[in-house]
DNA sequence: AAACCGTGGGA
DNA sequence: TTCCCAAGGTT
């Protein structure tokens, strides 16, 4: 059992100065920030963050840039289709939802770009709901400090409702929740959890003595030579052109494996973060005219059809 | 449901 | 140097 006295007593002291927990953030720039958090640290997301909703405020503001700048803006943020996607929500916020980010969870999750955890990170912070919030932080903080295990298991359906146990039943909720995630931000971390420093009085984990883990369950992805490092190298060339590249230009970005520079930057028209200019030439999503580059086409008849479908708006 | 999708920093 | 990991989502 985890004291969510203790737990929020110790995030009212050590906290971190985060830009998004600070008055005045609005539903919509909560969101951008979590957007932002999925799958990359927090030291990354804060300047691009900051620049980010002083330049587009709003979800309108956002729809209503092209999509080319809002992939610049991203810049090596990582994982650039988080980019469109939120370029996507923002459009579909603005168009169906009155520029208003919508404040349930089942709604949320229809919105592109937004799964299980985001969908209750904004419900919860933005709009203070008391709904459990889920992320990897909170999963290992509940396996050792509750379940007595070095580590999270696989994600599951459990997660939600042991989370749900714990929750208080009043308007404290939102803070223990953030709460939950700082700790295993900051102290009950993954590689050296800093026992030493924890709040929490009671630790199943430390109950049994820090029982070892199995080590990761399956290795990690290689990142060298993966299409994701082609991906990243071609859609670096684009953002750091604002006007259209040449072929060529591109195939200096990788040229140790044509067919798979080939394959890749086919792969980033068809995922709609690239697309071809009447000449041939290439640029960012929506950066080859006005409309968002309606008149672009793509490499070849395969992808082009597959690109239509993928640049679709839902 | 396993695999894929970027990037950089720290151990 | 290599490997791990970081407020996940989608297919």
């Amino acid at each position: 059992m985890i004291d969510a006295g203790d737990l929020i007593g110790w995030y009212a002291r050590a906290q971190r100065d985060l830009p998004w927990r600070r008055p005045g953030v609005s539903p919509w720039q909560i969101l951008v920030s979590e957007f932002m958090l999925q799958q990359t640290p927090v030291a990354r997301v804060e300047p691009i963050w900051l620049d980010w909703i002083a330049r587009w405020p709003t979800p309108s503001a956002t729809a209503a840039a092209g999509a080319a700048d809002v992939l610049r803006a991203w810049g090596k943020l990582g994982y650039p289709r988080r980019a469109k996607r939120l370029h996507e929500c923002a459009t579909v916020i603005a168009n169906d939802h009155d520029d208003l980010v919508p404040d349930d969870v089942e709604t949320l999750l229809s919105l592109p770009g937004i799964g299980t955890y985001t969908a209750r990170a904004v419900a919860c912070f933005a709009f203070r709901q008391r709904v459990p919030v889920v992320d990897t932080n909170v999963r290992r903080v509940v396996a050792r400090a509750v379940h007595g295990l070095p580590d999270a298991g696989s994600p599951s359906a459990r997660d939600l409702a042991d989370v749900a146990a714990l929750l208080p039943d009043d308007e404290t909720a939102p803070q223990f929740s953030v709460a939950l995630m700082e700790l295993g931000a900051t102290v009950c971390t993954a590689r050296s959890p800093r026992c030493g420093v924890c709040p929490l009085r009671q630790c199943a984990w430390r109950a049994k003595g820090f029982p070892a883990g199995a080590g990761p369950v399956r290795r990690t992805q290689r990142y060298a030579g993966t299409d994701r490092q082609v991906r990243g190298r071609l859609l670096d060339v684009l953002r750091g052109s604002t006007s259209p590249v040449t072929r060529a230009e591109l195939d200096l970005a990788w040229t140790t494996d044509t067919a798979q520079r080939d394959r890749c930057l086919d792969s980033l028209l068809v995922d709609g973060l690239a697309e071809q200019t009447a000449d041939g030439r290439f640029v960012l999503f929506g950066g080859a005219g006005e409309a968002g580059g309606a008149d672009a086409q793509a490499v070849t008849a395969h992808s082009d059809s597959s690109a239509a479908e993928a640049n679709r708006r839902r």
